[in-house]
DNA sequence: CGACTCAGATACCGATAGTATCCGAAATGT
DNA sequence: ACATTTCGGATACTATCGGTATCTGAGTCG
């Protein structure tokens, strides 16, 4: 009830904080790593103290689930739009490989969620949650690639949940391979996609 | 100099204690997880101090080289063995996928490896050591492809070395998924061998 | 047999995740 | 409008763990 214009509500606020936090846990934990990352550096350079984290997530492990939301909203929504371009096969998949070239690996998606994944692998709660966001990005990708098919015409050597599958392997594991040794060339990916898209009879 | 009929170098002690604590260490590492296990949980469970663990090995991160290492030996011998059972192409692949089926994910050697290369990445030491340790599992799996394809006269789709590093990146993806979601099925595997090994023309 | 060495033990330090408690401003009721 | 309650965030503290410094006693060598 302040005479001053900038009326904010105390959830709006938090809210404020909490997307703050999350910004720069994000940042942090893709250039220093998950473990190397102490909850006080995140929250001092918020701008805030422990105590904000800890009023706004659970612990750490929250904190991380809550950035790898971010993340893989911005992958999803890279990967959607590398394949939206409705031209032929050969340069989806291109504009696929280029996604990837920047993607895959160099910033450290893949090792930050894996590392979090065996870091935290005791807690039944993380281990859940984890698995949930994979079957939506298994599903995800089984959708994109059975609506690709669809559009091209092509019939598929394997099921779109193997490919899926084997797709979101390759990516994870090329993205662990990567990020400690970046002279692993993606091109790697496009010619395994193009094997694993290959249509069935020629 | 003793009487005693069991006389033993101090060398040969220090070399017993390190081989106990490597033991001991991939037990409790694959069980609980790198981060997870104190180093004092090692060296008790293995009858000694952490002063053992010291002057043995330069930190934590030594002695999980040393882990890896054994276990990387143990998986080559899985692999070669799985192979050189010289029947056709699809009985190798049989046999390989059979051996994947009981060492991908499940016995967490992926996970291991995957948490400590992230865990341990502001280590330009332990950086390097891993890479090295790829490069070579790399350049054994192209080896062995390169085998297979001349003993079955089969020319490939993927160089050996492309095949390979799908092989590989393949198999950290699905160790790193299957270490927390069980129902992930390794027939994916198979399925993505095969089109990945598929001859050329045919 | 005396001096030395060094594998392993003990004691300590610093960092860090998590907990307990506190404070003050915003929300609420009268 | 004022008193009361609520609660987001700050502060202070604890526990755990990797690493270092120092010590000790059995094994080694002159």
């Amino acid at each position: 009830m302040t005479v001053d214009g900038t009326r904010i509500t105390r959830a709006e606020r938090q809210a404020q904080t909490r997307e703050r936090l999350v910004e720069v846990a994000c940042e942090l934990f893709l250039t220093e790593g998950y473990a190397a990352t102490p909850l006080d550096k995140v929250a001092l350079t918020a701008g805030f103290s422990k105590g904000a984290v800890y009023s706004n997530f659970s612990g750490k492990e929250e904190l991380c689930l809550a950035v790898l939301d971010s993340l893989h909203a911005e992958q999803i929504e890279g990967i959607v739009e590398a394949f939206s371009a409705r031209t032929d096969l050969d340069s989806r998949i291109d504009a696929f490989v280029e996604w990837a070239r920047r993607s895959v690996g160099t910033p450290r998606y893949t090792a930050l969620e894996v590392e979090f994944a065996a870091a935290a692998r005791h807690s039944p709660f993380v281990a859940r949650e984890l698995v949930k966001r994979h079957r939506d990005m298994r599903a995800m990708a089984a959708g994109l690639i059975t609506q690709i098919a669809e559009e091209e015409g092509i019939e598929l050597a394997l099921t779109p949940d193997q490919a899926a599958t084997s797709l979101l392997s390759l990516g994870i594991g090329m993205g662990a391979m990567r990020s400690l040794d970046a002279t692993i060339d993606v091109s790697v990916f496009a010619a395994a996609i193009r094997s694993l898209v290959r249509p069935k009879a020629q």
